[in-house]
RNA sequence: CGAGCAGUGGCGCAGCCGGUAGCGCACGUGGUUCGGGACCACGGGGCCGCGGGUUCGAAUCCCGCCUGCUCGACCA
């Protein structure tokens, strides 16, 4: 009897079943460097669907891409001081040049040449404000240089202590848009458009609901006047930032001397935004749809959307099955669809069904003796339901069996943040909807704004303010006074322990 | 970065009162199978996480380090 290595259940040990998830669908793996993953090709494969979609958005948005240097001098981060206290504690530093051989063994035979020493050292990049705003400035002269829209797709490293596959890890991939603007209210557009574009992109194509809002001053990116972000809440209740968009005003533009000749005839700083979406996608991608039999991954962004499963007895009916999988995937290909033809004799068609359900893949296509002569195949899909399509017309079917899966993903994600949501939240209910057995979620409630209220939350019930919510999201009826403190309510709040 | 647990063929584990490594799955070959994780036979594969030490002898005992997991302080 043979049994693959189990997934473990969600409700048994929902960080144990994350893991599980990511190794059995060979997304990632730990690699020999403390909090460094693997991508591999499956979860890589998702990563560039990620990027092909967003990078479109961008491009119509008016966005060009460029590269800047993964190393930063460290006096640049010093220039903005919010700044350098923000990332100071998690920057990794290239000291020297050169390495010398000690003649010992293992770890030690190599030492830094201390002869190689940097007279600055260099900060691998957390970020790169300060450097490609040093650019800006040399680029930058008149208001008819602007806006400048840029983009970039890079590695970041962040010095982590505690890590998590995809979630947070020491380097991470990730896009990076800055760009500079004449006036503050255009900046200020600017944060708020692309925070609309990675609403759309995680809605249509993740199928991931999302909250946005703006994040209180303890939670804003070191260095912007405001922070807006998206905000997804899992599985297990906790929520999860999925990406952020910044307000720079003219911070960095001060530090790094970015000004522009003004129509008029006068010099003023540029307001600058930036905004990023990370490799964290992919886990919040997991945590959003995945069940207990391994990936479930929205059509749009699954490496694999359909799989043909061939089945057989003898001889003349493998090559018959193979046949027609064969035109099948064809057929699917030409119609731009993702297609995998399992040709595999070693395994038996159950277990391929398992393999390729924990991969995620949305929908699968059986064809057996029986389909062969009914002109069908067997229609599976990851989400639930069986049943025999046609084979006249089949890539249309499928094109559209792909779409209702994407929608009822959708669909369904969203009931789950509705049903784990209160509102109108009092001090009691609060600490009980956090700390109870519901499992938390997200509270709405009244802030008065202070950074002591915030604090005395986190300490008491590990939740912290996701956003300030917009619109759209807020409450029919606005709260007057802190769910915590009693003090008159600056505006709603929408709090959740977080990943 | 602190506390606890763990690391043995690809994966999951046993062996740990020291005597030179074993099981299940996976893998290879042959055959029978194939509509939800096949079976039989034969076979290949292990610096026992790394480095030191104790010992005639270390997967096993001692010390240091690395990596992972869980929990805390910090963060996309």
């Amino acid at each position: 009897m043979a049994q693959a290595k189990k997934i473990t259940p969600r409700a048994h040990d929902y960080s144990e079943w994350y893991n599980d998830v990511i190794m059995q669908a060979e997304l990632a793996d730990h690699s020999p460097v403390r909090g460094c993953m693997v991508i591999r090709p499956h979860g890589y494969r998702i990563w560039e669907l990620m990027q092909r979609a967003l990078d479109d958005m961008f491009k119509a948005t008016g966005h060009q891409n460029a590269y800047f240097p993964l190393f930063i001098p460290m006096s640049f981060l010093a220039k903005e001081a919010e700044h350098v206290e923000g990332f100071a504690k998690e920057v990794a530093l290239v000291t020297h040049t050169r390495l010398m051989a000690t003649g010992k063994a293992g770890a030690q035979a190599l030492m830094p040449d201390p002869a190689s020493a940097l007279e600055e050292p260099l900060v691998v990049r957390p970020t790169s404000e300060t450097i490609i705003y040093a650019m800006f400035a040399k680029w930058i002269q008149s208001y008819r240089d602007l806006p400048l829209l840029m983009n970039q797709w890079c590695n970041i490293v962040r010095w982590e202590l505690r890590t998590r596959l995809f979630l947070r890890t020491t380097e991470f991939l990730w896009q990076e848009g800055h760009t500079a603007h004449a006036t503050e209210p255009e900046a200020e557009a600017e944060a708020r458009r692309m925070l609309g574009v990675y609403r759309t992109f995680q809605e249509q194509w993740m199928a991931m609901p999302v909250i946005t809002g703006r994040k209180t001053d303890s939670e804003k990116f070191a260095g912007a006047v405001r922070t807006y972000a998206l905000e997804g809440l899992m599985q297990d209740n906790k929520a999860l930032q999925a990406g952020t968009s910044h307000n720079l005003g003219q911070n960095f533009a001060k530090a790094f001397q970015v000004k522009y000749q003004t129509a008029p005839g006068g010099l003023d700083y540029v307001w600058n935004t930036s905004w990023g979406v990370t490799t964290r996608m992919i886990g919040g991608l997991v945590m959003t749809h995945s069940d207990d039999n391994g990936l479930v991954c929205p059509p749009k962004l699954a490496p694999v959307q359909v799989v043909i499963v061939p089945i057989w007895k003898s001889e003349e009916e493998r090559g018959q099955a193979s046949g027609v999988g064969g035109r099948v995937k064809t057929e699917l290909e030409q119609a731009g669809i993702r297609v995998e033809l399992d040709l595999r004799d070693n395994m038996k068609p159950g277990a391929k069904y398992f393999e390729w359900e924990a991969k995620g893949v949305p929908l699968r296509l059986e064809i057996g003796p029986r389909d062969v002569a009914a002109g069908q195949a067997m229609a599976a899909r990851r989400t639930g339901g069986k049943a025999p399509i046609k084979l006249d017309g089949l890539a249309r079917t499928v094109a559209g069996v792909l779409e209702e899966i994407q929608t009822g993903l959708f669909a369904a994600a969203r009931e789950r943040p509705e049903a784990h949501s209160v509102r109108g939240v009092t001090k009691q209910q609060f600490i009980e909807f956090m700390k109870g057995a519901g499992g938390g979620g997200f509270a709405y409630g009244g802030f008065c704004g202070s950074g002591g209220c915030e604090a005395e939350i986190k300490q008491e019930t590990g939740a912290t303010v996701r956003v300030l919510p917009d619109p759209e999201f807020r409450s029919a009826e606005a709260p007057t006074t802190c769910m915590w403190c009693g003090k008159p309510s600056v505006a709603e709040a929408v709090w959740a322990q977080a990943y």
